[in-house]
RNA sequence: GGCGAGGUAGCGAAGCGGUCAAACGCAGCAGACUGUAAAUCUGUCGCCCUAGCGGCUUCGAAGGUUCGAGUCCUUCCCUCGCCA
């Protein structure tokens, strides 16, 4: 089983550009992760999603976990082989739900008890249990579970709660390398992928000391990876950018860095210059099937009476099979007709922007050109407004 | 022709004397969505405006009763069902 590499290739300003090697592949460096949390990307297949180019593919721990259940996947030689899938797969902890279903969980020292969503059965989900549950996946990159706190928060929980995540990392830690030892392996049912990587994530709300202090502290567990968590909650966008400039130059220069939940594809730009490597976001496929289209001048939302009789593609500028196929006229009456095509058409062409954007990124940075495509990528997504 | 049921905002449908410009659903219009409980949710939805427990015109049509009528009475028009 190939190791898990990460080569940085070319650097320009703060941003990076490089190759992510997994045991499924490499990935390309900055890269968008399309979201699969439950195995699929809502609204288009596989086959969709190699056509885009997508390199790795996020997937969700707790979601699985719940339903069909880790032994069944494990069962069936893990998440790649059960869902078709043969290139990279990062899976999530079930750290997000801590935050998205804070309503139905505790949190203590040992773990977070959550209530399902699904049936209502209680469910305790440990550091350990989120790295067995990942081990039986088989995701090439596994994360920690860590505590993504809701945004207005005062100093001191959000103090709290980063050092409970660091604990907690210092245990995922512990069961991980327990896990990778290989007598340990095989009395565990289902490891089902020895190269798997762990990423650290660094905690702190908007404080950039504790931000600091996390990723230091983070950092010195050692991890394959480290990912910036707990922003895009609702916090001022300038805010976020300032904390993740903040914080990864306290990260190893060497390593992948993850900035977890984002984003806008300004959020990409922005946090591409701050030296990021990964996001994933549920922006493109979620507002896709909400009828929100991102263009290179700006989203525009499908659904509104002015585009009944545009011809124009949804972005003219754009190569995607729907840009290139039909018009936004047809694309409305999709929509407003509740045709299951509509979320389709509208999600290959979200991802396809997405996609597209982070390979011009990558390709900027290679020919060191990545502050001018930044000025003008702004300047363009705010073309529509000045015109209007 | 006889008997019965019914005509309410774009559509469907509540309403049974006052707080009804009129519940609710759909359609329409607009907005939100950032490690997905989301093909979801929110607002708006007779007309006018200085946007307010504001003004105006409404509940098939016309008259009437009443302090007050979408709600009661009379006549007319129109739908649907059953019988001839």
């Amino acid at each position: 089983m190939a190791p898990f590499v990460f080569r940085v290739s070319h650097t320009d300003g703060g941003a990076r550009r490089g190759v992510m090697t997994t045991a499924h592949g490499d990935v390309p460096t900055p890269a968008f992760m399309p979201v699969g949390t439950q195995g699929a990307v809502k609204g288009v297949t596989h086959r969709d999603l190699l056509d885009l180019g997508a390199d790795i593919l996020l997937s969700n721990t707790y979601h699985l976990y719940l339903r069909p259940g880790a032994d069944l996947i494990a069962r069936r030689g893990g998440l790649h082989a059960f869902i078709g899938w043969s290139r990279p797969i990062l899976t999530d902890s079930g750290g997000y739900q801590v935050f998205s279903l804070a309503a139905r969980r505790t949190i203590d020292e040992e773990g977070v008890r959550f209530r399902s969503h699904l049936d209502g059965s209680s469910h305790l989900l440990t550091p350990e249990k989120a790295v067995e549950v990942q081990a039986q996946l088989g995701s090439d990159v596994a994360m920690v579970l860590d505590e993504c706190l809701a945004h207005p928060a005062e100093t001191a929980v959000v103090r709290e709660s980063m050092e409970r995540t660091l604990r907690w990392a210092r245990r995922a830690r512990d069961r991980f390398l327990r896990l990778s030892d290989e007598g340990e392996a095989t009395s565990f049912p289902g490891v089902m992928n020895p190269g798997q990587a762990q990423f650290g994530i660094v905690q702190g709300g908007v404080s950039p000391e504790l931000r600091e202090e996390s990723a230091c502290e983070t950092t010195q567990i050692g991890f394959e990876g480290y990912a910036i968590g707990g922003l895009s909650v609702g916090e001022p966008t300038d805010v976020m950018y300032d904390i993740v400039g903040r914080t990864t130059p306290s990260l190893p220069a060497g390593q992948p860095r993850y900035l977890m939940g984002a984003g806008t594809p300004q959020d990409l730009v922005e946090s591409v210059a701050r030296g990021i490597d990964l996001f994933d976001c549920v922006l493109p496929t979620r507002n896709a099937r909400n009828g929100q289209l991102f263009t290179s001048e700006g989203p525009i939302n499908i659904k509104n009476a002015r585009y009944a009789e545009d011809d124009r593609p949804a972005d003219p500028s754009c190569t995607c099979y729907t840009c290139r196929t039909f018009s936004r006229a047809y694309l409305r009456h999709l929509f407003l007709a509740g045709e299951i095509n509509a979320s389709t058409l509208n999600t290959l062409h979200n991802l396809h922007f997405y996609l597209d954007t982070l390979a011009r990124i990558r390709e900027a940075i290679a020919f060191r050109r990545f502050e001018s495509f930044r000025v003008a990528f702004h300047q363009s997504l705010s073309r529509r407004l000045l015109d209007s």
